[in-house]
Formats: C-alpha cells, sequence, structure tokens
DNA sequence: TATATATTTGCAACAATGATGCAAATAGAG
DNA sequence: CTCTATTTGCATCATTGTTGCAAATATATA
C-alpha cells in the first residue's frame, strides 16, 4: 500500500502534505509524533495545514492517534483487515518513548458491571521494550 | 477516609486548595476534570496552584490522571487497596462523558510478542454507562 | 488541454493546558 | 509566638488544538 492509493481509496486530494504523513508512517513502522513526522518531510508545512491533514486523515480512518498520558501524542496508520477495528493495543516503550501499534493483536474486554455497554476500548501497555531489554 | 487524614497520611501540608481538591473528588465518586473541581470548589484558586496541587496529588499517588483522547482530562483519586496498582481500568461513557475508575477492576494483560516485558497498563473502555443506557 | 469549482493551504489569531521564576503569604515545627 | 520551608498568586512563556479567510491547488469536465 502507498501514499497515493491510500488518498485514492478514501477518496481524499493527494496533496503534497498528506502523502508526506502517510509515507513518512508507512515507512516508520511504528507511531510517529507530529515532529517526528515533520523531521521526516521535505517540504515545510504550516503547523495548522499539518494539524488539518492528521484530523482528516483521521476522521477517514486512515490514521489513529495514540495518546499517552504525559502528553506524548503518536499517530499511526490504521491497516485495515490488520488493525483490530475497535480494541486497539499500543506498547509505549518507558525507556526510549517509542509507541508500537500492536496490529491483529486481540485481547478481550472483560465484563463490566451491568448495564455498561462497551463499544471501543483502548489498551495501552507500559514497559520496556524489545530493543531496549537487551 | 476525609482530605485532610489524606494529606497527613502522605505528609502533606494541609492547604485550602488540595482540601478542596480532594473532597470534591470524594464526594464526586467519579473522575472529575479541572473545571468540574473548580466549579465544586468555593475558593477562587489561581490556575498555576490548581496545577500545581494536581502534580503533587499525583507525584504523591494521592490522585491519577486519566486521558481520553479527545482532549478530555479528568483526574480521579487513587484508593490504596483498592485500585489496582499498575492496571487501571477505566469506562469513558460516549454520551454522558463520564469517566469512572473500575476500582478493584482486573483484568489479564495479554502475552505480548517475546522481548517486551510489562509494567503498567491502562485500559479505557469507551461505551454507554448505566445512565445513558437507561 | 484549458477551465471551472470545490478543496486545501498558509497566515493571523485565539483558547486551553502545561510549565517556570519570583516575591508575598502561609503551614507547621519548635 | 516565631521561624523556616513550602505554597500561593502573578507574570510570562511554550505547546497543542482550533477557526476564519483569502490565495493556491487538485480534480472533474468541457
Amino acid at each position: 500500500m502507498n501514499p497515493i492509493d491510500i488518498l485514492k481509496t478514501h477518496q481524499l486530494k493527494r496533496t503534497v502534505c498528506r502523502e508526506g504523513i502517510l509515507s513518512a508512517l508507512l515507512s516508520a513502522n511504528k507511531a510517529l509524533s507530529e515532529e517526528e513526522v515533520k523531521s521526516k518531510i521535505d517540504g515545510n508545512f504550516d503547523r495548522t495545514t499539518f494539524y488539518r491533514s492528521f484530523k482528516t486523515l483521521i476522521e477517514h480512518n486512515v490514521l489513529h492517534k495514540i495518546v499517552v498520558d504525559e502528553g506524548l501524542v503518536k499517530y499511526a496508520i490504521t491497516i485495515v483487515g490488520k488493525t483490530p477495528e475497535h480494541h486497539h493495543a499500543h506498547f509505549v516503550c518507558k525507556k526510549c518513548h517509542t509507541v508500537s501499534c500492536l496490529d491483529a493483536f486481540t485481547f478481550k474486554v472483560p465484563n463490566l458491571p451491568s448495564g455498561y455497554q462497551t463499544e471501543d476500548s483502548d489498551l495501552l501497555i507500559k514497559g520496556v521494550c524489545k530493543m531496549c531489554t537487551i
């Protein structure tokens, strides 16, 4: 899957900013912050353009946002058919702060007290990643 | 447990702001945003004081912060012995935006790919709460 | 290919949140 | 009651999310 096809599939216009964001995330293979994406892109875009590109891509389910509680915000590609639609799991490394999207990783949402209806869930697991363990 | 005892236990000075935050949260029985806490308190505190009081209380494990991805930040009392120390689960209602801390609610963190070491985890379940279901 | 139109960009501007330095006020120990 | 360390309030700043608007651009179609 390449940026152009992704945009076409979602009926989004091809713009340099959107293509840049997508190719940065596709090649990264992990979640990236706005800054990290920016540093991987040639063009110099306005912050608002960046922000709106992310927003549009998220609204069309091309990307999803991962908020780690200390103000760390990362974005990752939503791989259709691979990323579980409603029950996401992410891993944050406490050492290198890498956020990985645990694609295809499913977990059972435990039963809640009666009356509660579960729709989506986000599981954020914090620990030490493979690279930092060595 | 009352605000004064909580502060004493954690060797924190009794200040009007801290006591106010704690009594607001103790009586609420759910997570509250900064604004919600503020509206429940008599005194008119500077935003910085508020912010620093929350920070101090979080650092001493009296409170914990729940970040819902749409920029919604809530705070809840950490009930020692009741709130699971490292594996928190919270429920966010998509209708009324109430965030409840699922105290004493434990879940099994699924096995990760080898090499990953899990330390903490936050499970954020989104759905419809009891009140909004009726 | 040229053109029309709807979308996107860049800029200015603003709100909310997180953060720090510093002098004045205050809590708690003695 | 007094002293000292902590906390408060204020000013100030950075970052992130957001909107309005005119100019630029992508895409459909003539």
